[in-house]
DNA sequence: TTGACATTCAAACGATCGTTTAATACAAAC
DNA sequence: GTTTGTATTAAACGATCGTTTGAATGTCAA
């Protein structure tokens, strides 16, 4: 049975495992799994460096159990989001499903930093897939690809194509991923400062070049 | 000065520093920078190892090298492919611009595992950015933007929008991007068998998606 | 054939990695 | 107060890492 030990006046009252757990999704979001050592996440977690192996048995554990009870948590919180705010507008129309899609990942029930993080995390199981990857499609991925199709085909029944809508989807999601990492970059190429207003800027933009593709900006300019 | 040895009967005539960078290439793409290390590179090139450190100093320098000598000039190709096939059809029309643009990364001048290469490479320096980073940014993606912004200026000089353009850009090469990664998982929600026949498949739909946004399947399904 | 130089090679270096161990500290149960 | 079980700790383990070394090998010019 855990118990709450060390209440010193060092750290706060939280367990062990949950300190080590935050510092370890942080680091492994910032510089992967490879280049994080455990030797550096439980000194950011201020704990052993045994207390990785006593309490997740190893690192690779230890990393699958950031994504089993960090990452996909909030992931249920975003599609939660996504649903209700769904609901709310009268789900009727497919142009407005889209938006809410993606704005669901991009300003959903959470901070810029764990976004940000969130990001990443998934964006490093993309890349070089673990066993955490298919534990996210299975209980996240395909379960929101179900519900959306659902939603759709309750929408327009005769003109659908599931296909297509599946490559639709992984087209905003790829933008989503994307703009996380190449932000600063952006930034510099667009040439604002790197703040909120950059941020808005970002999700206007994938919200309608995903309805509209690049005649979203000319329609704009020409109007 | 290099000088050409060991021209036994087990591997061709390449040079060592040559077989070290073909095998570096596809590990660090493969895996990662972190998670390859010198003794699996050096083995896979069938050379000592030590000559990593002979011919190229440190591992970081390697990994330097792969883009300056591997990735950068095929960048280089990908972008004379591009202007070529643009002036080839008479660049008049901005969606004929973006087509062009998203089928040079697609089908451009090279076979599929090289493709996939080259955009696991940048998309792991995307993730984490070394030193290459800066490299290709300077050297590769601000020049290649240049002349697009000119081309599109010249093309439409009343609308434009060069800001709205470069997130344009950003969203077609973030889809290039993710679909080489995603392929797998998008042919196992897509259903069919990952062949030449689902590559192209993408290639439409990131041509169309960037054209006309969700909405291309839906017309297309209309008419 | 000799000398100079480029390359390869086996072996070892110290550092760091993930993991294990055994002793200790601590809180609750008896 | 003793026992029991959980949690923390310092220390060490063997393995692997990137890197260095010094000798051996090969090539070409003189």
């Amino acid at each position: 049975m855990t118990r709450k030990v060390k209440n010193s006046r060092n750290h706060k009252y939280e367990l062990t495992s949950d300190r080590i757990l935050d510092e370890a999704e942080e680091l492994f979001a910032q510089r992967g799994y490879h280049a994080v050592s455990i030797r550096e996440i439980t000194k950011a977690a201020d704990s052993n460096l045994a207390a990785v192996n006593y309490h997740f048995g190893n690192k690779q554990n230890l990393y699958l159990e950031v994504f089993r009870s960090r990452w996909m948590p909030r992931a249920s919180r975003i599609q939660r989001s996504f649903r209700e705010s769904l609901k709310n507008n009268g789900n009727q129309n497919p142009k407005l499903v889209v938006q809410t899609f993606a704005r669901a990942f991009l300003e959903g029930p959470m901070s810029d930093e764990e976004r940000s993080r969130h990001l990443k995390l998934i964006s490093g199981e993309l890349a070089q897939p673990t066993q955490a990857f298919e534990l996210i499609v299975e209980q996240i991925f395909r379960p929101l690809l179900g519900n959306l199709l659902e939603d759709l085909r309750a929408m327009m029944p005769d003109t659908i194509d599931e296909k297509q809508i599946v490559l639709n989807v992984f087209s905003i999601l790829s933008m989503v991923l994307y703009f996380n990492f190449a932000r600063p970059l952006i930034a510099s190429f667009v040439g604002g400062k790197d703040g909120d207003d950059l941020r808005t800027r970002f999700v206007d933009h994938i919200v309608r070049f995903s309805l509209n593709g690049v005649d979203a900006g000319i329609e704009e300019a020409v109007k």
